[in-house]
RNA sequence: GGCGACAUGGCCAAGUGGUAAGGCAGGAGCCUGCAAAGCUUUUACCCCCAGUUCGAAUCUGGGUGUCGCCUCCA
């Protein structure tokens, strides 16, 4: 029985969704005026797991992750560039997309683009007015929070302190310093409106999306624990205003990517893009990063932490080398697996499973435990999205080429030789100096073969390489 | 000021009352001409104080420290 952590309720709780086997699942989607940074990764790759393992169990899941396309960053970075703001929307959603292929989080089965939900919010934004729940002035629309007496609940936060928190934005138009802005009047960039040209305030955003594209009652709704306030509790109070109903049954948050025990962020300029980050170290590597923590608690990065990701999911994975999945698996491991993930997604106990079918598959005791703890480690890792192809896949001729150029030169080597005969002639040089047992010159083309990334690895069977 | 989280070996980390998973690094060994890689093997009484209990890393109270939210942020 799969437990979580509600938000709402800030206790563990039975995740039963609300039709019996299908759940329906919204993530905050990233607002794409720039490259995505490892707290982004990590809230991806939290929610990818999630989705994978739902998957696994056998939930009909529709999981919808939304793109903001209307922001006020957009469009400042768009006003700065003089382009329009799809230019930017276009670019960095490319970067957002390329940055998730890396790292092997699965596309949502929707993928929903505020600009084309404009319609959906202003209904919404109509609704809450007519019930009394927002009101329009000079063109903004806010929503009135006292109405809802449920707000704060979400994020713990007691009304009357939020009050006395003071920094909340000041603004003359609002009735209550706590309302928030629903409709903005922007005569730019807006778009028709009851209320004018303007825009849609991004909370109602994530409200309108996933009512047209999950319904008004949702199973789960999730993202970065910084969403919690405001975000979150603000589109509950939307939500729940406009639709009388409740809005998410579980609301996850997962903690943040620390660097020098600091949240990494936009705001403190402090972060390192995937893209950086990928230059590095592969998906597989930031993945087993993230998951060896629990996902509500912080991650700090650092480069020991990632060398030790890389070095260790290198080893687990590479156990399945060369076992293709023959469907028969081993139960007790999966039911650890299960009981691992059940808890509150513990995907660091998970991964001392997969270490432990690794370990089996390498003592090889008998042909057949061996192949099915492959299989299961196999389907296992699937599930916790680790990728194979990652660690499968041979390198290409040119990238070979450009990494052992300089050896050409060095060997003497025609530099039409393909790459990979190439790094054959050296080691049979190699290989000669070797039957000579001239130790210096073997020694020396080792070195110089590592110097560019090429390792050797000398057995009975002859001098095999590998590129580092 | 309000709300909340966390503190386990050199580093990361699991642990939800019965005597400390796993990963990385390090040591030792196997293999090797020597290496590298790989494999085998090896290292903890859990921030402090008090309490509850036959028994606590795990529960309670009090400290200390770190971090987060309360403002755009995953």
């Amino acid at each position: 029985m799969l437990k979580i952590y509600n938000t709402l309720s800030n206790t563990i709780e039975e995740f039963k969704p609300k039709e019996d086997n299908k759940v329906k699942m919204y993530v905050c989607g990233p607002t794409v005026y720039d490259k995505a940074h490892l707290g982004h990764a990590r809230c991806y790759i939290t929610w990818d797991v999630l989705y994978r393992y739902l998957k696994f169990l056998g939930y009909d899941v529709t999981y919808c992750r939304n793109v903001t396309d209307v922001d006020d960053k957009i469009l400042n970075k768009a006003d700065n560039l003089k382009v329009e703001p799809k230019v930017v929307t276009d670019e960095f959603y490319a970067s957002f997309i390329n940055s998730m292929n890396a790292l092997n989080v699965l596309k949502p089965d929707i993928e929903p683009r505020a600009t084309k939900t404009i319609g959906e919010m202003i209904a919404m934004v109509k609704t809450l007015i007519e019930k009394g729940f927002a009101y329009a002035v000079d063109g903004d629309v806010y929503f009135r929070v006292e109405k809802y007496k449920k707000y704060g609940e979400l994020s713990s936060q007691p009304i009357k302190e939020l009050l006395k928190g003071a920094r909340v934005e000041t603004n003359d138009k609002k009735e209550n310093p706590l309302d928030f802005a629903l409709w903005k009047k922007d005569e730019l960039h807006g778009f028709n409106s009851p209320w004018g040209l303007g825009r849609p305030g991004w909370h109602i955003e994530c409200s309108a999306m996933s009512k047209k594209h999950l319904g008004e009652t949702i199973d789960i709704h999730a993202g970065g624990a910084d969403l919690a306030f405001p975000h979150h509790e603000n589109e509950r109070a939307q939500s729940e205003c406009a639709n009388d109903c409740v809005f998410s049954k579980y609301w996850m948050h997962n903690g943040f990517v620390t660097i020098n025990k600091e949240k990494m962020s936009k705001s403190l300029n402090n972060f390192l893009t995937i893209d950086d980050v990928t230059k590095s170290y592969d998906g597989n590597a930031i993945r087993f990063f993230i998951l060896t923590n629990h996902y509500r608690m912080p991650v700090e990065f650092n480069d020991v932490a990632l060398n030790s990701a890389k070095t260790g999911v290198n080893r687990l994975l590479s156990a399945a080398i060369g076992f293709v999945d023959t469907k028969e698996y081993d139960d007790e491991a999966i039911q650890m697996f299960k009981e691992a993930m059940d808890n509150d997604l513990n995907t660091s106990k998970a991964l001392a499973i997969l270490f432990s079918l690794a370990d089996k598959i390498k003592k090889n005791e008998n042909a057949k435990t061996t192949q099915i703890s492959a299989n299961t480690l196999i389907m296992l890792s699937n599930v916790l999205g680790f990728n194979f192809e990652i660690v499968n896949k041979e390198i290409s001729d040119e990238e070979l080429f450009e990494q052992i150029k300089p050896l050409y030169a060095k060997f003497g080597i025609d530099e039409k030789i393909n790459p990979k005969d190439a790094l054959k002639e050296i080691i049979s040089i190699r290989k000669q100096a070797r039957d000579n047992k001239d130790w210096a010159k073997s020694d020396e083309i080792r070195d110089i073969l590592l110097e560019n990334k090429i390792q050797l690895k000398d057995s009975k069977e002859g001098t095999t390489w590998k590129a580092l």
